[in-house]
DNA sequence: CGGAATCCTCCTTGATACTG
DNA sequence: CAGTATCAAGGAGGATTCCG
């Protein structure tokens, strides 16, 4: 059996780290909170249960299908509920479970710390910019 | 002219909507924290100074072109400062700047939610998956 | 109305190899 | 040591179409 080569450890220590990072909470959370549509439907469910289409209205340029992945994976989480209602024509609503309304939280403080230091971080770019 | 379809309707809408979201702290923070290497190497120079052969050391898995990438942006948004020690063999020293010490702490926040919540994630999911 | 299934196209990621 | 250049592949996301 034959040492290994380096692009082997490489690997091997990529597929360890991989999981490692799966395993994470954190690195879980933000995969989740990053999601493009994800910090949309979260805050515009906020204020308040809404249908799939007042959805899909409310954040413009959202597909059916990316609207409809990310509601099942926020459903699937227990961050909201889904209720159907088998009226004619079906009506379904979205609502944020107590966990929903936590993370919602969570991510005001995310936009309180964006909208506070937002502004450094243009001032760094355009000098970095400026300057190379 | 022609009416336009649903999908360029919503394609408009879509780029409108595109450039809200270029424009909104929140998610420009977002796509930051949420970088697969960003939070890793924050929280790893959290603790002080390294070098770039020790950050690709503690961070394993990571190809230098992705560290490289990451470390750049992370330096031109003016979280960490890069110093370079002309010396022979080169040394390249990476720190964060006190607004890197500030988006630590905001990471912390969300390492903390994490950590808290996501059992009840997992019980959640566990509970979707069983009756579906 | 509220989706599901299919196809297709970029864009990011990562491997590999080379340089000052 | 600290990167850069190039290339290939996989997956995320969108368009389109159809169903209950």
């Amino acid at each position: 059996m034959a040492t290994q080569t380096a692009a082997q450890r490489r690997e091997q220590a990529r597929r360890d780290y991989d999981a490692f990072l799966r395993g994470c909470p954190t690195n879980q959370l933000l995969d989740r909170i990053s999601d493009k549509w994800v910090s949309l439907v979260v805050s515009a469910l906020a204020a308040g249960p809404m249908r799939y289409s007042d959805l899909g209205r409310k954040i413009a340029g959202v597909s059916p299908k990316m609207l409809t992945q990310t509601l099942r994976s926020l459903e699937r989480d227990g961050i909201l509920s889904r209720t159907v209602t088998p009226s004619v024509p079906v009506r379904v609503d979205y609502e944020l479970t107590p966990l929903g309304h936590s993370l919602a939280l969570l991510l005001t403080a995310v936009k309180d710390w964006a909208e506070t230091h937002i502004e450094q971080v243009h001032q760094a770019r355009e000098r970095y910019d400026g300057d190379n």
